[in-house]
DNA sequence: TACGTAACCGGTAACGCTACCGGTAATTCC
DNA sequence: GGAATTACCGGTAGCGTTACCGGTTACGTA
């Protein structure tokens, strides 16, 4: 381990006192042009660099923030490069850990930042994560949060996420407007907020269109290809199948597009099928589906700006929550009426 | 901002000396078990949390170790999460940062980690990159580094990569074998290293099955969808046009697909066509594209493993290149030799 | 001439923790 | 019974940096 050059080293070198280095580095008022440049120089020549652990240290300040995310999937790494953009921009390092969806994980990871490491967390909690302790720990310690894409209470922090049931009202809407009348919809666990409100703007668009809800075209299953495969397979069997699936994940549509492709089934004439992400693969697909939109970077650097807004703000009791708006991508899976 | 307690606090607590604090909380052998016990569970009463810039600044050691990628796509993460695993296991946390393929920012991001933040670095460069001096600055201060995916020079640091040559061949002999004989190559940029070993692979199954390659059919884009569709369109336009193509990404394979469709030809019959990635959506395209399965996971964890031997290793003067074997998968693109 | 005021700069404490040295009391050994 | 060992514990320095409080010099101003 070589020997790194410290403020003490360009002091001696200079025959004046480490706190007029320290001052001349940061450019405070107080130091002659003179002085600065020649510390400057020797720090130039010393291949000085800023001792940050010693610095955050000090003033007890580390000018990272902690992002922490269930995964990186294709939209949470879209949203940790949004966060990424602004974060960067105004100076700060962000560290990313992911919790694989596991409680545990999260709050492993919670503690290690909490431990000074960070300013401050911007986080998408893990499915599994019910109670908010580790996070409230943040709160007590006046270092802000905000939550993303996955809702937190708002006692707690504020959040930046996609108007979900906007989103599932678009999707539905969408398909009842296509004729659909028996909708079916593979929703997530069944109390993940993400889901729910999801949920919410389906039976809104029934309810809107005066359509009434078949109990059993609401299927809870796991966020998960293979889930999604196996209960499609399952609503096709029944002598009253729906007509059309929205389901609340990309991944969820292929499950039930294979199902419904080995039943023979054709899209967009016998069913209807929309996704939620719109990840790029479904343009790619036969047929091509239809998928909701979320403006993945936009929350991402939604949730910096806020979190950098808190920062450098003293009163942080205002706890807001922003909600963005989706878009629908409409393709062949669900359109059906010529135009 | 609520006041830590320290171990000053506790100290004051029980009417003893920090160092005494300091010993008992990290179980050292001089402190009596009662003492211990005290410390331990006023510590549990006052919330204490190391302080783990503190620990840190003093004993010069973060216990993070940098990652740096040029981006987070199915790969990358896959493999993050690889190197995840182990430093977690290990009791390392793991700061993540992508490059976006800039050079600046690899730089900028090389060059914060250095300021005491991380013990180390493991590093996927980006694509821009063609100097070294970022990372040597690591070397010449003694910390460790490894990379992975992306090669480096050996003189710098040890490297866990995919056996790419291993993997051309087998794509390339595979569609041989198929009876292709006409097989072009979609490559990556002409100095890109890990581009030109899949390329070396493609030569040698040539060379070995005695077919000669056409200059033409070996084409240079950058790996991106769009460039591969519009090669792969003058490709198809030539009159002594190939019977297969080789893409050294899935994106680029999707992009030669579509060129494909548009030209009317069908797969695998007219033409074959194998990816690079084995990305899962490949399985649910028409046809089903074969492709080059890498380890991913296993890159992931054997670069953080190599890593932490690196760290708690004195010598590190012995630097190796570790080359993990592709697997090939193949479906239907490149299918057409019934058994 | 005396005094106020900039303009600079230096000294020191402190952040929380650990490493090191040294000390005391109790126990063991010949 | 004296010396050596063991088992604990306390004091202090110092990591690199900044904040704070002074101090010195030079220059105006009355």
């Amino acid at each position: 381990m070589k020997k790194q050059s410290t403020i003490k080293d360009i002091a001696k070198r200079l025959n004046i006192s480490i706190s007029t280095v320290s001052r001349a580095l940061k450019n405070a008022p107080d130091v002659s042009n003179e002085t600065k440049n020649a510390v400057m120089s020797v720090a130039e020549e010393l291949h000085y660099q800023p001792n940050r652990l010693a610095v955050s240290f000090r003033v007890k300040q580390t000018n990272t923030i902690g992002v922490i995310v269930p995964n990186l999937d294709y939209v949470l790494s879209t949203m940790v490069k949004g966060i990424d953009e602004v974060a960067l921009e105004a100076g700060y390092t962000v560290m990313v850990c992911q919790s694989n969806e596991s409680f545990g994980r999260e709050v492993l990871n919670t503690s290690r930042m909490l431990q000074s490491l960070v300013d401050g967390l911007i986080i998408s909690v893990s499915s599994e994560t019910k109670t908010f302790d580790h996070i409230k720990k943040f709160v007590e310690r006046d270092l802000p949060i905000v939550a993303f894409d996955r809702i937190v209470p708002e006692i707690i922090a504020p959040n930046v996420i996609l108007d979900n049931e906007y989103a599932g009202y678009l999707a539905t809407e969408h398909l009842i407007e296509q004729g659909y009348k028996n909708i079916a919809i593979l929703a997530g666990p069944k109390n993940l907020g993400i889901s729910n409100a999801r949920m919410d703007g389906y039976l809104k668009a029934h309810k809107e269109n005066n359509l009434k809800v078949d109990q059993k075209n609401i299927i809870h299953c796991d966020f998960n290809q293979d889930y999604a495969y196996f209960a499609t397979k399952e609503l096709l069997k029944s002598k009253n199948r729906p007509d059309a699936i929205f389901t609340i994940s990309d991944r969820m549509a292929i499950g039930a597009m294979i199902a419904i492709k080995e039943r023979g089934l054709k899209m967009p004439t016998d069913i209807g099928l929309i996704g939620f992400n719109n990840e790029p693969m479904l343009s790619l697909l036969t047929p091509t589906i239809s998928s909701i939109e979320q403006p993945m970077f936009e929350i991402g650097k939604m949730a910096a700006k806020i979190f950098i807004e808190r920062l450098h703000s003293e009163d942080n009791s205002n706890v807001t929550t922003e909600i963005l708006k989706p878009r629908l991508i409409i393709r062949e899976s669900s359109k059906r009426k010529m135009i």
